[in-house]
DNA sequence: CGGTCATGTGACTAGATGGTCACATTATAT
DNA sequence: ATATAATGTGACCATCTAGTCACATGACCG
């Protein structure tokens, strides 16, 4: 947590502070991120620095908290279309509307995953409690859709975790490299391409690679 | 490419300085190892280090042919069990295989693995002829699988390869994160345990997540 | 032996890093 | 106006970084 001095600031001196240093982990990660650099170009003193946070790891917490207010704020009036979806569908709106919320401030998105996504791999316990927000709500979600019979019962809970995690991953950083290649990110992820790329690879999920019987009926 | 004085020297001082470059990128990465750590633990001194390479991404660049050329020896003498094997079938056998071969040189593969899985995402360009290697013959393998009517038709070649990708990368992580904890990675990576989970991992890639009819013949 | 060429060496440079601290400035309260 | 507390500041420190270079050591050859 940042000290007191940082929330004595003007809203707009910490929108500075935090817009430097959302730039420098979105540029060059957490262990390689220069305080330096975001002292040049937050335009403050070292001195002040220190009295707002203990370090970069103090800022970085910080952005993660931030992150996560943005992310709570955005889906407070956010409620899916369909009150009788299943869980797959359910998934797929989170998914989408989460990537829509990215689009909103990709900056801090690409800041906090590449971070969490990828150096926290090799960091670990550091990262573990934010990891485990997604793992543990993933997991209420797939026991209730086993319960539901949507979720075939012989692929046990922990497995089925793992692949919505990785899809879940995989799909923020499909995001983070082939979105924020465009000048319009909302406009990327609205694209009925874009829409499309993801529902089918959430179907592929669902059904799988091999072509079955029941997918003839499906797609004949 | 290392110069021609590195490749003179005595096999087991080229040895000493390989394993201090392993360990190396595979605590720090790529873009944080220090140069003068590897030639701290190869007991070498500075100068001739830069008679020998030009900087760090040569030792790296060196290290990922090293790890090309053992693959490429482990797989020589390596067949599927089976000739008339489907491409899930085929694939199954390559990523247990590769994960075998991974517990022979765990280090070497922490260390490339590591810095081309993460870091490579993010400093795009210079690490694309190696994602490229894999991405073609998966292109390949795919191609060939709807051809024979395995693969699903509707689902584009494209996104078959993202998915494949994906699961190629995810496994790789999953050894580097839970096989690495293991005293013995080759036993963790043979048990019945390990090889279920991989198993019932690519029995979902293939069947998906959710229930069908068509799948409860199968676990009836 | 002397000469030549390849290899080994570590002190040194120039720059960046995180962090501290004595002091200056500003705001608040009396 | 004066005292007190909060905030701002940048020179400075020790440590690390990648890379160079004048010189030392060794090997080979005539």
């Amino acid at each position: 947590m940042p000290k007191q001095t940082f929330f004595n600031l003007p809203a707009e001196k910490r929108q500075q502070i935090v817009d430097a240093a959302v730039d420098e982990f979105a540029e060059h990660g957490l262990e390689n991120a220069s305080t330096n650099r975001i002292i040049a170009a937050s335009e403050i003193s070292k001195g002040s620095f220190y009295q707002y946070f203990e370090d970069k790891h103090d800022v970085f917490d910080y952005l993660v908290t931030l992150l996560g207010e943005e992310k709570q704020a955005y889906f407070a009036d956010k409620r899916p279309p369909d009150d009788n979806m299943d869980t797959f569908g359910y998934y797929r709106w989170i998914i989408k509307t989460g990537m829509k919320f990215n689009s909103s401030s990709p900056r801090l998105v690409q800041a906090v995953s590449r971070v969490l996504l990828n150096e926290g791999v090799y960091y670990g316990k550091k990262f573990e409690k934010y990891r485990r927000q997604t793992t543990d709500s993933l997991q209420a979600m797939i026991t209730q859709a086993i319960q539901r019979g949507e979720v075939d019962p012989s692929i046990d809970v922990e497995l089925a975790v793992m692949v919505m995690e990785t899809w879940t991953n995989a799909i923020s950083t499909y995001f983070l490299r082939e979105g924020m290649k465009e000048d319009d990110v909302m406009a990327w992820v609205q694209s009925p391409k874009t829409q499309e790329k993801i529902d089918k690879l959430l179907y592929v999920m669902e059904y799988g690679l091999r072509k079955t019987e029941s997918k003839f009926g499906k797609n004949a």
